[in-house]
DNA sequence: CAGCTTATGACACAGAGTGTCGTCCCGCTA
DNA sequence: TAGCGGGACGACACTCTGTGTCATAAGCTG
């Protein structure tokens, strides 16, 4: 697709991780974002509305899918358990690259914005895990309390998995998780 | 305390929050607040700062006290109980005027930053009830787990106590929250 | 080659936040 | 009563974000 240089997109991701690791989110400048990679201020713009959404391209607009693919599942799967299939594949996705993943969780760690918008990220998600169970038919304040927890699940595994030193199965973090929260809950 | 126009500060809340209402958040300056509220714009950032804070101006730092009341229960209640007993105090506290908070929630619901900030707002409390349930010896995991799913149940009572014809107890729509996700949970 | 599309550069501009300095008013004290 | 000190404010000045607009160069299509 691309016409110019091929990969503006992926040059600005890289050269914002490059200089947020090198002085901290906050110290770095658009303007010095785009210079790295090769373009200028405006350009960046063309990308990302914002200079948060830099680090977050890869989660961007995959919410349709979600909600698709818990829908996908049949009567005969629960509605937890169609949510937290559906999360378990996402998780997976998204951690292909733990290390990548890592990286990124020790930026967002460091920056107030950056925790910020990680947390729209994520209702994002739980809206469209909501979504998702409304069109299997369950009512609306259950698939939104639904969507809430299980996202919110979901985020405590994805923190988790990130940080462990041995890698294992991102299955097993959210089991954990949702295991912990009914017990929780239960008492 | 104020030594010179008594109420600066809630001033400013008036002002911003009659001009949102007037004009919508984005387009209304914070150089028109501060002049609505008979101040300058300098001034404006001297008691917020930022423009979406001047609408959590009430909810800032309670968070310590959060967590100190849920420590404050005996080891005969629960976690789980002595979570839902404080969210239930803090809920009826914001809920004393429920037409202004009404008002601010179609207010935050009208703007993507403020949502944005609503949610690391409830992410501040999550983080406060987990502090109460560690200092009542909870392990951390647990009181991670317990303190985000708590919040959320709170928030999703707390949406819908803001928009009930009827008002009802907020202790209900907890208690209802909490008694969906539980079940949504065990299927 | 002519015409259309697309990514980009080049300005220009309003608005958010921030630093700094001066000023005015208050309460306190001799 | 005179002076002192601090806190709240106004006045600039400045950087950076985010956006609108227009021009340009490269690719695609007929």
């Amino acid at each position: 697709m691309p016409r110019w240089n091929p990969d503006a997109r992926a040059r600005l991701v890289a050269a914002a991780v490059e200089l947020f690791r090198e002085r901290g989110y906050e110290s770095v400048t658009i303007g010095e974002i785009a210079e790295r990679a090769g373009l200028t201020r405006r350009s960046f713009f063309r990308h990302f509305p914002d200079k948060r959404e830099v680090l977050f391209a890869g989660s961007r607009e995959k919410t349709p899918e979600i909600a698709e693919m818990i829908a996908a599942h049949g009567d005969d799967v629960s509605a937890r358990d169609a949510a937290f299939r559906t999360l378990t594949e996402v998780g997976d996705y998204l951690l292909h690259d733990r290390a990548a993943q890592a990286l990124r969780q020790d930026l967002i760690a460091s920056s107030l914005e950056l925790q910020e918008r990680e947390r729209t990220k994520m209702a994002a998600m739980g809206a469209a895990v909501a979504d998702g169970l409304r069109a299997r038919g369950l009512p609306v304040d259950d698939a939104e309390a639904l969507g809430a927890v299980a996202t919110e699940a979901f985020h405590l595994a994805y923190l988790r998995a990130t940080r462990e030193a041995e890698p294992t199965p991102f299955a097993d973090h959210l089991a954990t998780s949702v295991a912990g929260i009914t017990r929780l809950l239960t008492v």
